[in-house]
DNA sequence: TAGATTGTTAATCGATTAACAATC
DNA sequence: TAGATTGTTAATCGATTAACAATC
């Protein structure tokens, strides 16, 4: 019991918690019980102190959970301590729309450069980002010791361009292209195709 | 056995080996075997098989499914025969992202109308589609008949305007706003928030 | 036929839920 | 103390996996 492991529903839940508790904070509120938080998320206040044990985080009987320790532990637990340089590969519309979503600080990275196949892009500036051409990925990566990159490109050579972005050092790819996409041993992948969100919505719908 | 209940990592999957299966149409592939969908996605082949199962798609013994077929059964699960009118609450940088993505035509939805607060972006022409104001909400929703309602708000409101919705006659909400959004029975949230899907990434890298 | 592939059953695994003992 | 809330154990549920029988 000693490496924590942590399911995956309760990782997703714990970055949902800490969107509340961080509302919690600006209102200047000291302990959040269970069922605050669950009521908050329509979920059973059971689930929320399954996933504080899953995550080792401890309460006071009576009292709560004391928010800055909370913020804190999640925080530590999701790698959100301080944001962790990226580059975000495609800067199309929804490329561009990421750059430019000041959000992604408080969760953990920030965006250092931006890549794209088309030539007409190279060398914009979007939302204080430059933007460079895929061939000079590898030196950027290298240079900048970046280990996580978002896959914004419409699709194809993405595989390819993945295996130059593990090659070259990154450890993480969140993959938005509509392709699941497979990593070595070592590397994170996180497809997040919005064809599957969606999927789950319009089937029940109609 | 008669209500088809398909557990939600399927219908996921079935979104997914449906773009697969686009692409060998293309390729002008007549059948394919749970072994090749699997490899696409980097899963199991019995998966397939089990997933298939679920949405009560059949095969052929040594000839594998039959990629129309497949391609029809899986649209008319997902609800993706016709693309279905949708709107967009929010016109900043994401929701004009979404306005723009072709795919989504694919996917079952067409937007119909956007929304904002800002009456500054209203009367504006994005991708096609007029930017309204979000008072005018009601009137479009009731007079299309529209059921689907993407949220690419920042914030601040939003279960408010969830309400409004519902009451509208929306069904079913998909939401990007960086809060969990509950609604009453017999109308869906699917909750995309970037948070959720970045944590799983960051948690494990580093 | 032999062999490849589907289809299905049963076993396993892991997350959720229920219930209540422990704590302040 | 009484009562509220945490913390934990055990039961349940549901998805995945393994294995193989059925089929062409």
């Amino acid at each position: 019991m000693n490496t924590l492991e942590i399911p995956e529903p309760t990782v997703k839940r714990l970055s949902s918690y800490l969107l509340v508790l961080l509302q919690l904070q600006e209102q200047g509120k000291r302990y959040v019980s269970s069922n605050e938080l669950a009521d908050e998320l329509f979920i059973e206040s059971g689930k929320v102190r399954k996933d504080f044990q899953y995550a080792r985080i401890k309460g006071r009987p009576k009292r709560g959970y004391e928010v800055p320790y909370l913020i804190q532990e999640i925080d530590r637990i999701l790698n959100w301590t301080g944001p962790k340089p990226a580059i975000i590969i495609g800067a199309g519309s929804l490329g561009t729309a990421m750059l430019g979503y000041e959000n992604f600080n408080r969760y953990g990275i920030k965006f250092m450069g931006a890549f794209d196949v088309d030539r007409r892009r190279v060398g914009m500036d979007i939302h204080g980002v430059k933007i460079s051409h895929i061939d000079d990925l590898e030196s950027v990566v290298k240079s900048k010791g970046i280990k996580i990159a978002v896959m914004t490109l419409p699709g194809e050579n993405i595989q390819e361009i993945t295996d130059r972005l593990v090659k070259a050092g990154i450890k993480g790819i969140w993959n938005f292209a509509p392709v699941r996409l497979g990593a070595p041993e070592g590397v994170a992948v996180v497809n997040a195709q919005f064809s599957e969100s969606l999927a789950v919505l319009t089937q029940q719908v109609d």
